[in-house]
DNA sequence: AAATCCATGAAGTGAGGCTACAGGGCGGCG
DNA sequence: CGCCGCCCTGTAGCCTCACTTCATGGATTT
């Protein structure tokens, strides 16, 4: 079965007539015709059928329209690779990020890839699930990802895991909050307030699992949202408490809440990077990751960190 | 860019020999290389060094032969698509469900099906949370589907949507509980029992949310499982309550716990079938549609349901 | 240094897709 | 109702291009 042969039943299915599948692929009707006659020997299924003074595709026509565009699109991702090649070296990186993690690393991270000339480096948001991540691999370059249960996740999928950064979570507490003034946190001192959720993938439940269970008592359990912002504002408004990652919620600390450390609980988010193999064994993308985990590492070494490190 | 000079690179980057490739495509070395320096100066770029007596893939190379797997694995999908053409319509058609459509839908529809002679159906498992149902019609002509909103959130995506049945949630309780003794369960009569939650994707908040709301009161959340066969199990063993599909319980009903329905609550999944709006419009798979919508009316009208109508 | 393996180049051949042209079915229009 | 025009299909001939054969040269082994 030939690529060319497919092009043509799928032009046929878009224009309708066999002129006009001619034209646009700049040939005489007679060569769509015999082609199209060719493929149907060869496959040994009629595609199309005479309908008045034209021709119409039959269910099998159509559907194999349907196979030749999937075929077209996995051409024009092949065409698409070649031009990041034009230089002998791969020239354009496609990376994906969730919100926060374009947040903590993007500004710095577009800084250190202008040092790679010729490189076009591309961020896009992404905000999936936590299984959504690893099928990402298979549309960006990179991919950073966070996860509850350490990297290990990943891994398991066949996938290189960079691990970037450790992220522990924090209580955000109203400013002026009696909690405020503790610098660390107990279960016990928490226990009584109303919780709000981080987004799916955060191991809020687990924590506050510990929590009831240190305290001895039921948390109290209010709505969850999946946006940080949102969190941080309800908080602020004195709508209760919420665990937040460290890193990200910290340069907003200050505007109505502050973050207090959990004592005598693991609480923590692990970021990382995601690749296929057979992409991170590519040279420009071991520069980008190394880039990456500059970065990161520059992050949780920055001085506003340090300034905060009685968090620790 | 031609799909047979993209095979022999894939070829190539398998056997890492010109000659072995040769062989694996039943030609010349000659011919092998000639299609390889083509492809090299229809693209503008290095594809294969020498190295020693043999050759090496470049990067960009490696790059390209992914890519060409992938062009690869559409033509095979194509291929695939004539298969089930070969007596003109289509003869084979795949379908997903998930655990409980399978347990209602499948043991009448495998009969029904068998009135279309010469086709074969194949049913397979999957198990997705709501957003991934969509995704699967990549891969299926029908997908069962249920959805907590309606089946709106479907048909929102560009896919054709076939409801199928309204299944309702109704409270499980232990055998010899005080609550079974009642025929009609009200928010106020459930809210004081820890609940045991059905997988991700039934309205299982929602609806305890209502019950709250109703009885003024909170309810005592206990751990969820992603398998009712447990959570039937945990409620016979009178670890709590749990909210279950009417249809997909009722037939374990008896084994240790008793369906009642709640009054002053809405609360069901709409169970659809899905499929991409080509694909839906297939005759065949037109058939195979009406015969499962046929299949869901008989589930919802069977004799064990009807005895059971006290539950409305 | 000879032998061997592997890839590549040059020349010739053949399959197959294309054009040009002719023919035939179908619908529209006077 | 018959003529015209549109659209598809068939045939003959050309020409492109992938393949084979044969020959050459670099690299590794003994």
């Amino acid at each position: 079965m030939d690529f060319k042969r497919l092009r043509i039943l799928r032009e046929l299915a878009d224009r309708g007539t066999v002129g006009a599948t001619a034209e646009a692929m700049k040939v005489t009707p007679s060569a769509v015709s015999q082609q199209l006659k060719t493929l149907q020997e060869e496959l040994g299924v009629v595609l199309v059928k005479k309908s008045g003074r034209g021709v119409r595709l039959t269910e099998a026509g159509l559907a194999m329209a349907g196979a030749a565009a999937e075929v077209s699109t996995a051409m024009a991702r092949a065409e698409a690779t070649i031009d990041t090649y034009r230089r002998g070296w791969q020239t354009h990186v496609r990376a994906a990020f969730f919100p926060s993690a374009a947040e903590m690393f993007l500004p710095g991270l577009l800084h250190r890839v202008k040092a790679i000339d010729g490189l076009h480096f591309e961020a896009h948001f992404e905000d999936p699930n936590v299984a959504g991540f690893a099928g990402l691999t298979a549309d960006y370059d990179i991919v950073l990802a966070h996860s509850v249960d350490g990297p290990d996740v990943f891994a398991r999928l066949g996938l290189t895991v960079v691990p970037l950064l450790d992220e522990p979570l924090d209580v955000a507490v109203p400013e002026g909050h009696a909690l405020a003034g503790k610098s660390t946190l107990r279960a016990e001192d928490v226990i009584g307030f109303p919780w709000m959720g981080v987004p799916e993938g955060f191991p809020f439940d687990t924590v506050l699992r510990q929590i009831e269970v240190q305290a001895d008592s039921p948390a109290v359990r209010a709505q969850t949202f999946p946006d940080l912002r949102v969190l941080e504002a309800l908080v602020s408004a004195g709508h209760g408490l919420s665990l937040l990652p460290r890193y990200t919620a910290l340069k907003n600390q200050g505007r109505g809440f502050v973050l207090r450390p959990l004592a005598g609980v693991k609480a923590s988010r692990s970021i990382v990077a995601l690749a296929r193999p057979d992409v991170a064994a590519r040279t420009t993308i071991q520069q980008v990751l190394t880039l990456l985990k500059a970065e990161a590492q520059s992050v949780a070494e920055a001085p506003e960190l340090r300034d905060a490190a009685h968090l620790n």
